[in-house]
DNA sequence: TCGAGACAAACGAACGTTCGTTTGTCTGTA
DNA sequence: TACAGACAAACGAACGTTCGTTTGTCTCGA
């Protein structure tokens, strides 16, 4: 194979790292049919629009955190290790997709009205489970019993969604070391 | 006075508002115009450039943020109190000017290199803060002694810039209880 | 031979910015 | 008191560039 075609996944790739890097409208076309070795308009023959790339990225993400949270809801034993489930499936999403993960979650302001509304109901049927987890465990008493867990879920996921913004792979912390970190504090606190 | 004048202050502060809103390169100088009744063109009676009024904005957020760490360290008594302090002060400062620190927080990607570089010489300052007094706590023997600072200072700082993106006012929490509800959770986490 | 992928040229719209000019208000002097 | 001069604020047209996108043509592997 002497010369490798670009697919449609390709640019929808290519296209998740240049939004997540300089964002939805700090990406040009043609930045993106550079990074392809393309011309810009070339990329026309694959998506019919610089939106449409925009919805592929943003919904890619949006599954891949629901698949996350769908199978770890499904451990056995106490709603703990289902938490604990839910932030290492977190974590293991951002980690290994860094580029899809960090457009949907910081470029879906700029998607048309539709989709925009589409994120936010993905967005909060993924809060759900942590919300149902973390009443679980207060309701059975291993979580204090005046935890609110709408609350309680926004400040997880707070942690685990700006995990992106300063991990970097190869420093002090391996990722099962962060993910010990964030449980360890998610559950104790300071104290 | 049948007409009021804008003055550079009224362009900036727009101009905060336009970039938390739509980000920095989703705002052109004619919706900036507009947005103060004026043409694009007729910004540059007030400032140098486009790019000008996104650093104006963006220190102006790191200033509000270093100051009300400078106050929250300060504070008399325990490490805990001074802690409080650095969260309601946080609390405070975002509440009060959301438009600024959301630009701080999210628009500092579009800085040229040097302004960039300030920047997150200025958030690696103000984190020091709460390192600081993370420390300090564990130390004394109030925070548990496997605390590590530079995390949970990470952590404390994800939950505090995630505010601005879930928090309405007039919601079910009010300023008062969402210091409590951070600090609670800060402190004790889940358990 | 056929179709997908890429090119190259071009489109109109929008971009940030500059320019010469107009407007209205304030101030110091006659 | 009146008027000239200076001033800041804004206008409106235009600059060169870039934007997303369309079109028609070519190439090459299946």
């Amino acid at each position: 194979m002497v010369t490798t075609k670009n697919s449609r996944a390709d640019v929808i790739a290519a296209a998740g790292r240049l939004f997540s890097q300089k964002g939805y409208h700090g990406t040009s076309m043609r930045d993106l049919g550079r990074e392809l070795g393309l011309l810009g308009s070339s990329l026309y023959a694959h998506v019919d629009s610089k939106q449409d790339l925009l919805v592929e990225v943003v919904e890619a993400g949006g599954q891949l955190f629901q698949a996350s949270a769908d199978a770890a809801i499904q451990v056995e034993g106490s709603a703990e290790a289902r938490l604990r489930a839910l932030i290492d499936g977190h974590i293991e999403v951002v980690l290994e997709n860094v580029d899809v993960a960090r457009t949907f979650l910081n470029e879906a302001r700029d998607l048309d009205h539709e989709h925009r509304e589409k994120v936010l109901k993905a967005r909060d049927a993924y809060e759900s489970a942590f919300r149902a987890v973390i009443a679980e465990g207060r309701d059975d008493g291993s979580f204090r019993d005046d935890v609110d867990p709408k609350t309680a879920a926004i400040f997880i996921l707070s942690i685990l969604n700006a995990i992106e913004r300063w991990y970097r792979p190869g420093g002090r912390l391996d990722r099962a070391r962060l993910v010990d970190e964030v449980t360890a504090f998610v559950e104790s606190g300071l104290i």
